[in-house]
DNA sequence: ACCTGAACACCGTTCAAGT
DNA sequence: ACCTGAACACCGTTCAAGT
């Protein structure tokens, strides 16, 4: 005899009602955008494309974040989960920002899809402000100034973001097609010699970051005369 | 008697068909769309808004314009056509590259809101690439190696960017409110005290620039010791 | 409480129709 | 050649219906 089914069972899908356990957490929408953005970059985190990774709709994840706004504020939280911060604890400071500045551009190079959202959205998340005073209480504790440590702290990152994101991400922003397509031989050159992008990347950090440090070491950078440093030796 | 219309001349607005001037330029569209941004930044640019600015509709532009991505490129050719690039003609290197370098600055100061995009998108216009080669030949000129002449490049890219985004766009990355609600008190205070955010800029900026200049000066990076740089005085 | 389909307002882009 | 409305496939988000 015929089922007493109907309309009911017209789709083999699911059809809504509470499960009895969660399908999904706010961690594990965090772990699968940050998942998605490395593998495929942010045009790709769609609110369908997060959900479906999670087995369920778009409309599901409102029920536990209040926007794509949300996303920003919990990938940057898993990313600067990574960074290291312990040294500020048991190294002198020039050796705890070396230490810093490289877990920093470490991090951000293993997941430089990340980059062109983070460094421009604005900082919502306890994670990373907690992180800032780790660094500004230790660079206090040495004596510098708030100007002085705010300029390296940003100087600092903005390299890091910069080397990360130029020698790692998908899209090289200076291609060599485009140096030649538009006759310029010089840039062209340069920018084809740069072979292991991974290594140079590290390596040119390094020596920015050692700059940096060496300079800022010394005093308020605005102290820095170039007769001074010019006046070095190697 | 009933006037023989019927649906011809149901809505008030222009029909179709070709105009007999051109309502739109490529150059109308870049310029509307830098004015776009300006004002209202990246989001706001949409096909719709950027048409309406110029008195048509979406689909026209497709006529001028492949599509969105076509943007970026107009964008960034009218933003670094306003970079000033003579000063290697005319300067010695260190003194160029510092006139190029607070150019460079200034000119993103002026339009912050195109920073988000235009610093992680490949560069595709011939303008900038020329831009690039100018500032490359100076450099070989002097006897400055491709590595050593990119990474001064890229270095002061990214803290010009940087500053000039941190203290002119209209959102700033670290609010106090974050700060404090995060409770992190020294960094609170820190970022509670850049009162002059324009002023600000330009003088960390210019500190940066003048002590990347002094380093590359002597010679790659690499070859400046932290040892070396501490020994200065002040 | 939490998942769902349907619905809404908006995108970018294509295309045939019109001059 | 160039402008247009209509149409399409896709967004993010809301909400009532369902358990």
């Amino acid at each position: 005899m015929a089922e007493e089914l109907g309309p009911i069972r017209a789709g083999r899908r699911r059809r809504p009602g509470r499960p009895t356990i969660a399908k999904i957490t706010t961690e594990g929408i965090a772990l699968a955008a940050l998942e998605l953005i490395d593998e495929r970059g942010w045009a790709a985190l769609t609110m369908s494309s997060l959900a479906s990774r999670l087995g369920a709709r778009a409309p599901s994840l409102y029920h536990h974040i209040s926007g794509q706004h949300d996303l920003i504020d919990l990938v940057r939280d898993l990313v600067v989960a990574e960074i290291d911060v312990s040294m500020f604890k048991s190294l002198p400071l020039a050796d705890a920002l070396r230490a810093f500045g490289l877990s920093y551009h470490e991090v951000f190079a293993r997941h430089p899809n990340t980059i062109p959202v983070l460094s421009v959205s604005p900082i919502r998340d306890g994670r990373t402000i907690g992180m800032y005073e780790t660094v500004m209480v230790a660079m206090a504790r040495h004596g510098w100034s708030g100007e002085r440590s705010l300029e390296f702290l940003l100087a600092l990152e903005y390299v890091a973001l910069g080397t990360a994101f130029e020698w790692s991400a998908k899209d090289l922003m200076i291609s060599t097609e485009a140096a030649e397509k538009f006759d310029a031989p010089l840039l062209a050159s340069y920018v084809t010699s740069r072979t292991d992008q991974q290594v140079l990347a590290i390596t040119t950090f390094t020596h920015l970051l050692d700059m940096l440090i060496a300079v800022f070491e010394v005093g308020d950078v605005a102290s820095i005369t170039r007769a001074g440093v010019s006046a070095l030796t190697k």
